[in-house]
RNA sequence: GCGGGCGUGGCGGAACGGCAGACGCGCUGGACUUAGGAUCCAGUGGGUUAACACCCGUGAAGGUUCAAGUCCUUUCGCCCGCACCA
């Protein structure tokens, strides 16, 4: 061993080491408590990036930390390998998406193991490979023989940029989430999963998740967006049709002025055929459909509302309401249709200004009366109910079910809760990813593929252009299938699944990823899920946490599963800052992971990204901090080579044995261990546990250099032996080799965590504050443990506080354990 | 507009309601050196002071408390999410 530090000798032995020994390697099952560790694993965009090695580190550290402490951990790691950006690379370079993608996960895998991240690397699976899109597709077979996923005709999400369709959550404020491009809609039919059908049970199943951020769970929570409200049923007067509104507000239905049809709803053809504004309304439709969702749902957009000519009865109170169309109201929320009512709705009263529809006051607030000519605004809050025939005088808050029962008594509405959730959207016009399981045979219709004939392999030899049409319909080897139902001729389904979908189960797939027989083996799902700490960014909140969730409810009902969450605890990481900025090639401020490792080691990249900020935060880039921490690294190893050899086999020896300084040494030492593991375990500060540790080293500087006469050897055993050990998940490499050199058999990493000695914490002596009306005035260097009347004694006689005190009036004296004495004088 | 988060030295950040600023960076001084951008030691919130000391300080203003960065009310600024949801 060198005494100086060589980061890039230790970290290759030992990784060559580690691999060589299969160390991460875990068993299927174990009689250790089990614990599954589990980070967001990446696309392979080709390099890692400062985000990813802030979240493999924060992972690393956990799994170190918890196979110390003797669970068994399933720490595995693997490749979303589905993705536009390989197959834009292929329109790009020619080079297929296959090459691309498996270039970019060999590139990958280097970097996390030049990381030394405690990956079990036998587990590792891609997504592309048809050893898991076979079982992609074997789900989507379940869902679709379940009923959850059918295809509809609709108006889409259409990406012009990505040419393909997208989720609505895929949807960034009328953005594609991946290109920024403005997002049209597009009728087109596609496939959907009925994630709607398990919106209750997403949203309920909620309070199971105690180990999540508060941030996410609002999140879903506004996503899923569920409301209670009642439907109401206007009949259309001179036709035989019927609308049904849908409204949170049935106490405001006596003071319905207008009633307004979202463009596309199926009545506005009807109601306006033949009548004189047929073209006027038609082209207005037109206009409105042809925009973009950003322009249509933006809150400034003007609201423009043009009358049919028809109108309908209010059901309450027989009167005629005209009805409109108006580009504001969407047909996928509710029933794509909204009442008017100006007096009680603030969008409502402007449009009535602007169209002059009359305001009519229903809701009457204590105090004076509103007036419906001079209101400047509407009248949101509670009240009671006026112009109301028989439910007048009633608040109104009682009214909503007062209403909504008579209606449903009368069979003219009823109560309904509704959605913001829609379903998922998982067509994608797109080749590289897993094809629908589907061929559709013009006898027999839409046919699932048998599972025995899983995978639908995906063709390699396909032309890559960007038509808006998957590549494979330009592939007819691919499209001309037979039927399996009447083994006539039959065409496939073309287009490829969301990866959404391959990252929704790819959790399981790691407790048995070479399984043939099945997605994963039932048992060892049983034995290692849920995930009990998953860790990733916030950015994943709603997309893939949900989708997750989703997936595995359905599993659950399928009894593929036997947990209804995925994942019991989140940590979602905040972002890696430069100069406050994110880090990106368009602002310049990139720092690249690789040039961080080669420069200083993955010990200290590691360790500067764990001890710059708690891990929810984010964390601002400092290459002069960075330097800090390859000098404490080096400042480890200087405090530890020269002594390697001098240090003493045993580290046992009894606390009371020791006085003075070696007694303080080792108090430190366990005060470091419980201050470590606590930060850890109860909170994953690791930026406090790394400056615990830090501590400690200085201490050991100063410990050092006491004469070796007045050492206690095992003392300074022990100080190193604990310092390697709790350092060792945040810098495995070099703690790793310290640890070897300094005489121990085996790997650091395969050590118990070690505890601390509550006997050693003890203190003879504190130092407790005397304070004067609850300023410091003075501090009292005393035996520990006196009770409160001896430290009041004490304080009392105290020359500095006794002139503070004279000739005043001593009110209070509120002593407080140990910690100090507050003199309250007058 | 709604929801969430954050405001603490020159900087990143610490502080069960009980000594604000741990630890690190930076800076200043010293030691060792031919040299130091290596290393070691010491100092480092602001102000008054020759010094002992004292005063002021956690975005701002109030409040609760013996005691507030921490709890409550109001307010300002920045960041993130959602946004005509009927």
């Amino acid at each position: 061993m060198k005494e100086k530090y060589h980061f890039e000798e230790v970290e290759k032995k030992w990784q060559a080491c580690w691999e060589r020994d299969d160390l991460f390697s875990v068993p299927d099952f174990s009689d250790r408590p089990k614990y599954y560790c589990l980070e967001m694993f990446p696309y392979p965009s080709g390099k890692l990036h400062m985000g990813h090695v802030r979240n493999y580190s924060i992972g690393d550290v956990v799994a170190r930390f918890k196979t110390m402490q003797g669970y068994h951990v399933l720490h595995p790691m693997g490749w979303d390998a589905f993705g536009l950006p390989a197959e834009n690379a292929a329109i790009k370079h020619g080079i297929h998406p296959a090459e691309w993608t498996f270039e970019n996960i060999n590139n990958m895998r280097d970097q996390l193991k030049q990381l030394g991240i405690s990956y079990d690397w036998n587990r590792e699976f891609a997504t592309c490979h048809p050893g898991y899109y076979t079982w992609t597709q074997w789900l989507f077979l379940q869902l679709f023989h379940k009923g959850l996923a059918y295809k509809k005709k609709s108006a889409v999400n259409w990406c012009p940029d990505c040419a393909t369709v997208l989720a609505n959550e895929q949807v960034i404020g009328g953005c594609c989430e991946r290109c920024t491009a403005q997002v049209e809609k597009r009728e087109l039919a596609q496939w959907f999963f009925k994630i709607t059908d398990y919106a209750e049970r997403l949203l309920k199943d909620m309070d199971l998740l105690e180990g999540w951020p508060e941030k996410v769970k609002i999140m879903q929570n506004h996503w899923i967006g569920r409301s209670e409200g009642a439907e109401i049923d206007f009949k259309v007067d001179g036709f035989n049709d019927t609308i049904t509104v849908y409204t949170t507000r049935p106490d405001t239905v006596f003071g319905v002025t207008y009633m307004v049809l979202a463009p596309e709803h199926p009545l506005v053809e009807k109601l306006i055929a033949g009548t004189e504004r047929e073209s006027e309304i038609r082209e207005f439709v037109r206009k409105v459909r042809h925009l973009s969702e950003i322009d249509r749902t933006s809150a400034e957009a003007e609201k423009i509302g043009l009358p049919t000519g028809a109108s309908c009865i209010n059901p309450l109170t027989g009167e005629k309401v005209p009805i409109l169309v108006a580009n504001y109201v969407l047909l996928e929320y509710g029933t794509g249709c909204v009442m008017g009512v100006p007096a009680h709705d603030q969008r409502d009263f402007e449009f009535a200004r602007k169209y002059n529809y009359q305001v009519r006051v229903v809701i009457q607030p204590p105090g004076p009366d509103l007036n419906p000519d001079t209101m400047d605004a509407a009248y949101e809050e509670e009240g009671c109910l006026v112009n109301s025939g028989q439910f007048n005088g009633i608040p109104n808050t009682t009214a909503i079910k007062k209403i909504t029962s008579y209606l449903e008594q009368e069979a003219l509405g009823r109560f309904r809760v509704t959605y913001r959730l829609r379903d998922w959207l998982i067509s994608r016009q797109r080749y590289w990813g897993a094809p629908i399981p589907i061929v559709y045979c013009d006898r027999c219709g839409v046919v699932p593929v048998p599972e025995a004939e899983l995978p639908v392999l995906l063709p390699m030899e396909v032309e890559f252009k960007p038509t808006g049409q998957s590549p494979l319909a330009e592939c007819p080897d691919f499209v001309d299938a037979v039927c399996p139902g009447c083994g006539g001729s039959a065409k496939r389904e073309t287009d490829t699944m969301d990866t959404f979908m391959c990252s929704s189960w790819y959790y399981f797939r790691f407790t048995s990823p070479r399984e043939k027989e099945a997605p994963w083996d039932k048992d060892k799902v049983d034995y290692w899920l849920p995930v009990d700490q998953y860790i990733g960014g916030v950015e994943h909140a709603i997309l893939h946490l949900l989708y997750s969730r989703f997936f595995t409810k359905v599993l659950y009902d399928l009894n593929l599963v036997s947990n209804q969450e995925p994942f019991t605890n989140l940590l979602t990481q905040g972002m890696v800052l430069k100069d406050g900025a994110k880090m990106s090639k368009s602002k310049g401020n990139v720092v690249s992971p690789e040039d961080i490792v080669a420069r200083y080691g993955a010990d200290t990249a590691r360790l500067f990204i764990l001890f710059a900020a708690p891990p929810e935060r984010d964390l601002e880039w400092s290459d002069q901090a960075v330097e800090g921490c390859y000098r404490f690294l080096n400042r480890v190893w200087r405090l530890v080579a020269p002594i390697r050899g001098t240090l003493n086999k045993s580290s046992r020896l009894p606390a009371s044995n020791l006085v003075g300084i070696n007694r303080e040494m080792r108090r430190l030492t366990h005060k470091t261990i419980k201050k470590v593991t606590e930060d850890i375990s109860e909170r994953f500060n690791f930026n406090t546990s790394v400056s615990a540790i830090m501590e400690l080293v200085n201490a050991l500087y100063q410990y050092k250099e006491v004469p070796e006469t007045d050492r206690e050897p095992s003392v300074l055993r022990e100080a190193i032996d604990a310092l390697l050990l709790l350092l060792a998940p945040f810098a495995p490499h070099i703690t790793e080799e310290l640890w070897q050199s300094t005489g121990h058999e085996g790997s650091i990493h395969l050590q118990p965590w070690p505890a601390y000695d509550p006997e050693a914490l003890i203190e003879d002596e504190v130092t407790i504050v005397i304070q004067i009306n609850s300023r410091v005035r003075d501090r009292l260097l005393v035996p520990a443990g006196l009770t409160v009347e001896e430290m009041q004694e004490r304080a009392m006689k105290d020359p500095k506080v006794l002139k503070l005190i004279e000739g005043k009036k001593i009110v209070k004296i509120i002593p407080v354990p140990g910690k100090l004495v507050n003199i309250v004088v007058k």
